[in-house]
DNA sequence: TGTGTATATAAGGATATACTTATATACTAA
DNA sequence: TTAGTATATAAGTATATCCTTATATACACA
């Protein structure tokens, strides 16, 4: 998998979306799979609204994809990502959220859609 | 070199310091070695207050040390970061900088103090 | 000591960011 | 079609960010 070089201005914007931490924790819970929106609004806490901005902005940098399903719309990582080794590197330092998945699976929340 | 876990704020506080172009170019110039601030103000043509607060933000991070060397202050890279595998990533992932350096040294204008 | 140079900090203003609440859109199922 | 659920967008607001100009601090040298 060839590495492109990316400009500085890109690189600055991908780390600007990336440097916030509900953001840095939606890559976090999808990092080996996908997520629908009300997940994200479960595990975070935070109102739908606030987490569809989040989700707009990992989307218009292109760092995530979305994919419909139903009446869901699941997020993933997008691995073709010119700047996805910067995320490889973040999700290597951060602490797993897995548990978080967990616990919602737990809680009979979590979606499933295949 | 063992690599410690970073807390997700943490590295959400580390990602947003780099996000930003004039930052990220800072730390593309002192990739190997390191520059003083009226080098900084020179290549990125930019006020000198302005750049004092951004390397300051660099600073309060932890990103960049500095050392004084008589009425300069010199910064470089602090390669012992918990984050700095991010650093790395990103400095593989951006094109170089070491031109502007070069410029500024045939301009006469790069300091140098050993 | 006084003057010049390098750097940092303070204060202010324009713009960006991240929430909020309200509403619109898209799909499902009766 | 209508009602319900999931998601997106719009508009408003408090706060953060990045610049500016003015000033303070630290060092060098005569």
């Amino acid at each position: 998998m060839e590495k492109t070089l990316v400009e500085i201005d890109k690189a600055a914007a991908v780390l600007k979306v990336l440097g916030d931490k509900t953001r840095l924790t939606i890559i976090g819970l999808i990092k080996d799979g996908e997520c629908c929106v009300c997940e994200f609004v479960e595990v975070l806490q935070m109102s739908q609204p606030s987490v569809s901005q989040h989700l707009r902005k990992l989307r218009d940098t292109g760092l995530v994809k979305e994919r419909r399903r139903g009446q869901w719309i699941f997020y993933s990582l997008n691995q073709e990502h010119d700047a996805f080794s910067i995320v490889e590197s973040v999700l290597e330092l951060i602490p797993d959220q897995m548990d978080k998945l967990k616990e919602l699976e737990n809680k009979g929340l979590r979606i499933c859609c295949d």
